[in-house]
DNA sequence: AAACATTAAATGTAAGTACATAATTTTGCA
DNA sequence: TGCAAAATTATGTACTTACATTTAATGTTT
């Protein structure tokens, strides 16, 4: 369904405007079930992003900044979002011996065993084959790098 | 910058799982300034988005439940919501004679002036024309409800 | 090395959110 | 009509978040 359809609104000062509406439409359309998913293996998506964050550089370990740096939604909470999980034992937890102010978090065997598990499901999300082309994928991951330029100064 | 050097993340399972990835990012970026711009208003995005809601159905009012369909961020908060802005002074309140479970929300002349100081600076969020073309923007609103429909069952 | 600045992480707090539930009113239909 | 089901909004609660502040460790300057 276009845009206008599903939130009723049928004019917009410009495709640009309408396209910024659109995304944080889309957005919040994909988060919502990817939210509902993720609260089946008790995660919630900055829980979930955190571990595959972790899963990419395992068997390494990421300081709790790095995390920071690394994560789509920017906070300063990724050591309480650590905590949490760290409470599940889906992390470890080590002060650095490098430089004792850094913590360096790894991912456990659970957390490896639930990601491989939400894995399955993972790819139910975001945009699959049936819906756009390959091509229309790349074209998308080009206007919003393209876009998001404006952003980054 | 394209997306792997944003978030440090090199391999993507594919360009569908890449898309998504980068729709949230790019979302979570734009929303992120986007907070920060309102809260020289006093405004979170939601009671922003529900402002603008009122602003398009003026002079007539909106039922709360009409807000919730119209949000972009669906949530049962809507109620919640108008409270503030009520607290704020931007929005009439008052129970509908014709049902009287109903809430009839109107917004006010103050509603409507803080809504036009923001639009000065609106613009400038979102893509813009220096950033995208027009074409490219219509095509990224195409992809984007394309993309959706998988959404919609 | 002492003093000060910077960095990394944790924490306090106010506010916002998701979701379940309640309270009220209307609707449908036996 | 009477009464259960549905609809509309409000509220209770536990959790999450944004942002400022704090604590501790490291760097830098003189």
């Amino acid at each position: 369904m276009k845009l206008e359809d599903e939130i009723k609104q049928y004019r917009f000062k410009s495709p640009f405007q309408k396209a910024g509406i659109n995304l944080v439409y889309t957005v919040s359309t994909i988060q919502n079930r990817h939210m509902r998913m993720l609260k089946q293996f008790g995660l919630t998506i900055p829980q979930f992003n955190i571990l595959r964050i972790l899963r990419g550089q395992n068997p390494n370990s990421t300081s709790v900044n790095d995390l920071i740096e690394r994560m789509l939604d920017k906070s300063s909470n990724a050591s309480r979002i650590v905590d949490k999980l760290f409470a599940k034992k889906l992390v470890t937890r080590k002060v650095s011996p490098k430089d004792r102010r850094s913590v360096e978090v790894g991912i456990t065997d659970a957390g490896l065993r639930i990601l491989e598990k939400i894995d399955v499901l993972e790819h139910e999300f975001f945009f699959g084959e049936g819906v756009l082309s390959e091509a229309e994928a790349e074209l998308l991951n080009d206007l919003l790098d393209k876009g998001r330029a404006k952003f980054n100064e």
